[in-house]
DNA sequence: ATATTATACATATTTATACTATGTATTGCA
DNA sequence: TGCAATACATAGTATAAATATGTATAATAT
């Protein structure tokens, strides 16, 4: 997994803009910031914070797990699973994974 | 789409020290921080910066993309479980899916 | 050739807040 | 009783988020 740092953030920021097809200074205008700002987050020479991420993320129509997920971390389709597993306790689950073990053992 | 707050991430750093059963004063400690002010995170009084939240997550040994993502509570076992999964063909995997949902209907 | 548009960077300033320090209060526990 | 842990209020400092301005350059278009 990668490492996320400054770089990342502006990288991805200036992937997710051109991509959009948007000129840095219509995007500030959007935001409500700086054109000048939004190319020092671009070249690495300022970092938002959270707050303003989330505002970054909010305009791209991304999640910030999406904004800093690399690679993909689990098949979608599990996601519907995934969501009836978070009302079980971890000891449940844990009682889950064992069963499940057992099942794949012969698979190896 | 879920919307990230302050409240969130207050409530995901919080649940992650007490899943690793550490204080609050040891965190900070290990975070060359005060525990006052890890305190007053997970009371949603303060919002790390990104870096701060890097090295957060870096503690924890989660990437910032399972920090965000609302669907990966307990990320660890999570990843285990899905490794397991992709071991199972499409019918072995909807029983197991069955399985989960009738342990799961007494929680709604 | 020259406006215009977009990016890029330097520098300087303002403003916000990340983070610390300290004190007090409460709860649970040995 | 005393300690360990959380919680909050308040006040302060230091950092950096965000702005402002000016200059430079390359790419279009006029």
């Amino acid at each position: 997994m990668e490492k996320v740092d400054k770089k990342f953030i502006s990288k991805r920021i200036a992937t997710l803009r051109n991509a959009k097809g948007i000129s840095a200074r219509a995007m500030s205008l959007d935001l409500g910031q700086s054109s000048e700002y939004i190319n020092q987050i671009e070249n690495g020479r300022s970092i938002p914070s959270i707050e303003g991420l989330i505002n970054i993320c909010d305009y791209f129509g991304i999640t910030l797990s999406e904004f800093f997920d690399t690679n993909l971390l689990y098949p979608i389709q599990y996601k519907e699973l995934i969501k009836e597993l978070n009302k079980l306790d971890s000891l449940e689950l844990q009682k889950i994974i064992d069963i499940i073990k057992l099942i794949t053992q012969r698979h190896n």
